[in-house]
DNA sequence: CTAAACTCCGTACCCGACTACGTAGTCAAG
DNA sequence: CTTGACTACGTAGTCGGGTACGGAGTTTAG
């Protein structure tokens, strides 16, 4: 076995997630059925590797694996539209994300004021915003 | 049947739950098990419908369903400490996942703004940070 | 040659918060 | 008194992204 060719163990190492995630990432469609060597173990080379990371980076950029598998077909060249467009939905989709937790963040920021600025005979205004 | 107490199914309109939600939060040791018109139908009253918009509030704010079983299980006067410390220990994980979303979105929105600028026969940019 | 390490496969399980299903029992209106 | 809506209960399924298990076959190092 040279440096070009991996087993899924190696394979794994190299991309720092578990067999069985590449196990499951082929099941999902997202990696390609790898040949066999003498029908047994699947062999690997650079290109899975490169497109295990390729998904992992995705994956940090905020895609589910379904979106990532879109991507991953589309044409580097042909597709720039649709790559955007779908960058472009994701992004208002974390805004949006981002707005809600932050309405959170602000309301529970509030609450805590509040409970600093009164004293123990009051009810916690946390647990009465709760409750009451 | 008066306007003070209720059945499973009006209390889940007037919380605007499912009823199946109300026996999940029993079972869960949220909301406590009710009496029983003669021993069959579970009855209600206003304290449980004051609660369960007391659990749909603390989820609004981040809670998880453990958590609120533990907030509602304070005492409004002597855990004032506990409820604070629990609701900033929540604005800090908000906020952790807040940085985390707008570290996602720079990322995102740099890709995009980069695969307009550049043109067709070139490879999109969104694609290729991906790929390679 | 043997023992350890690795790989094969299918299936089941994990998290959280529900939601759905099926079969029986119960209640209120007409 | 019947019919239809409601309720009871336990169990199983949903979503996403894996993780764990177990028994068999394969490969590699010593």
């Amino acid at each position: 076995m040279n440096d070009e060719t991996y087993t899924i163990g190696t394979l794994a190492k190299a991309a720092d997630v578990g067999v069985e995630t590449i196990r499951y990432y082929q099941r999902r469609g997202l990696l390609a059925e790898p040949s066999r060597h003498r029908g047994a173990y699947r062999i690997y080379g650079a290109a899975e590797l490169a497109r295990l990371r390729a998904i992992r980076h995705a994956q940090q950029l905020g895609f589910s694996l379904d979106e990532i598998a879109g991507l991953l077909a589309l044409n580097e060249e042909a597709d720039r539209d649709k790559a955007r467009t779908l960058a472009q939905a994701k992004i208002a989709l974390i805004e949006a994300r981002i707005a809600q937790l932050a309405g959170m963040r602000n309301a529970l920021a509030e609450l805590v004021d509040c409970c600093r600025n009164t004293a123990a005979p009051q009810p916690c205004p946390i647990l009465k915003a709760l409750s009451g």
